[in-house]
DNA sequence: CTGAAAGCGCTAACAG
DNA sequence: CTGTTAGCGCTTTCAG
């Protein structure tokens, strides 16, 4: 910048000023300083310039499970429209929902300091450095802190169970089994509390399998599912997640036994398979945005109450729950 | 770090030391200072530490065409994992492929001063700041720059298109169609080669719709393969990428006419679709790895040759090559 | 093994 | 409208 400052003629600040696009600027100094910078390939340094306290260093950090789950890359995604919309820059990490790996990208997040955080905490948790000790304001998305009172916008998981349940109760089905990951995900958890609450109303018991702890892969729900298949006396479906899904459907097509199903979050080519999969739709897309545009707000404002907001799902019958 | 100073009754200097894991300093004094940090809850400024010429942001920038398509976030996904090793953290940002996006965010990231940069080039392109005037090395992936010359990691597009195109004809099939995005890109492009070389090879015309420019989304897809059922001869489809082998299954349900198909790229429930659809697959993750890996390798070795990989496809045959 | 001084690239406060 | 001065939080000489 000072070289921009001496070959243009011109002080520093007025180079500074420049660049910042600040208007009181004499318009022939403005056309010296663009041709310095032209001349020099002069780049400013943002990180120089976020130093100073009280400015931003317009960079928001994102902490998810897996930039690999289609379901949190579309999360991802939408977060990051709104947040370049307003000339932000996402610094995404996948925590992989191990406790160490998130404890240490929430330090590297904080210490590059990101002017925003918005937060899927991982699987199990733990109550110290939830939402404070944050020295940035964060917003939890998915999955509300263990420690609970902090923003956060969530899905109607539980809700969004007992729709499905109900579906398939409703279409005469009795021995309807849940299948997913393990009970220790937060969403998961909810979605089991909808089923059971679901089946009980109706008076009749889950369906369960001695010893299961849930399945972290489609293959593992896949091996659920054809146990399911084969021990029990199961009538239907309700897959808890997008792998579980995927895992039962194999499951249906390698043993030849074919049961109605409702799975938990939509996926690309659900109406493709076997006539049409029902799911139970996350809107992730507002998901995310909200997320964004509740910690953009948390930015400026300094008054903002603290928000839960518990966007609806949808539930989407494409005959699989019948047939 | 001041404060810290003060209070643990040492110098700035050594407390610069101590967060830096230095190890020459007196044990005593490190605990002293350990314990100044807990109780001023003192964090470290990365950004502030990276100002100075010579030192490192240990931020990589990733500029991908949508986060929200599976395929790129699978290569953000594993070029992550492979960074975040090594101590970086990935700021990653969509371009949509737009150029004047595309460009905004270069300049972004060249001015947030990222240690290194992953790239997927937009469509079209064009020749300016291509590898050049980025001040931090570049490593391009998916698509080489239009200039060319620069490191890349590509995936075999025309062998796979070739393949997928012999395992069609050898299957007794001649009128091939191929569908899928705009040739303006470049893997479209080289699968677009690969099937006319193999059609013509095997002396087939191409099969092809009037004034066809490519479909952008699944939708604009299904109304080609529509289309292509509808107004040719078509015996069997080649779909050049995910969203076109969507559009096409899309069309053959709803048209009931059921056509041999081979896509480009795999995806999640391919096995699960009608039997199981064939596709080529792409090394995704190598891929991602690779890019990140000769990143790094660029970022600290200064004598590097340039190198472009090619990493293979794998053709993955599940039966609707002939079915 | 430790510290004092200088300065990275930039912006804020205050003159002119 | 423009410039001067100080200083953000840190690291790097270079002396002890």
């Amino acid at each position: 910048m000072n070289h921009v400052a001496e070959r243009a003629g011109v002080s520093l600040k007025t180079v500074s000023r420049y660049v910042n696009g600040e208007t009181n600027i004499a318009p022939e100094l403005g056309e010296r300083i663009a041709a310095a910078i032209a001349e020099l390939g002069y780049r400013r340094n943002l990180a120089a310039a976020s130093i100073r306290p009280g400015q931003a260093s317009r960079l928001i950090g994102l902490i998810i499970s897996d930039l690999a789950n289609p379901y949190y890359s579309a999360l991802a995604a939408a977060a990051e429209q709104e947040v370049m919309a307003q000339g932000y820059v996402l610094v995404v990490s996948s925590s992989t929902d191990d406790i160490a790996r998130y404890d240490h990208l929430v330090s590297r997040l904080v210490e590059q300091r990101v002017d925003g955080l918005i937060i899927v905490p991982p699987r199990g948790g733990h109550d110290r450095i939830d939402s404070d000790s944050l020295l940035s304001p964060a917003v939890f998305l998915d999955r509300p802190p263990l420690s609970g009172g902090a923003d956060c916008v969530l899905a109607d998981n539980r809700g969004g169970a007992r729709s499905a349940i109900e579906a398939l109760l409703n279409g005469g089905l009795r021995q309807v089994a849940f299948l997913s990951d393990s009970l220790e995900v937060f969403t998961i958890r909810e979605r089991w509390l909808g089923y059971l609450e679901t089946m009980a109303c109706h008076g009749v018991d889950p369906v369960s399998l001695p010893n299961w702890t849930g399945a972290h892969s489609r293959e593992e729900a896949k091996a659920g599912a054809i146990r399911l298949l084969q021990e029990t006396e199961v009538e239907a479906f309700f897959t808890a997640n997008n792998r579980a899904t995927l895992g039962a459907l194999e499951a249906m097509q390698e043993t030849g036994i074919q049961r109605p199903i409702i799975g938990f979050d939509d996926f690309e080519s659900a109406s493709l398979i076997g006539g049409g999969i029902s799911v139970v739709r996350q809107p992730v897309e507002e998901m995310g945005r909200a997320a964004a545009q509740m910690l953009l707000a948390k930015m400026t404002r300094e008054t903002s109450q603290q928000q839960q907001v518990v966007l609806p799902t949808e539930l989407v019958l494409r005959g699989s729950e019948a047939r």
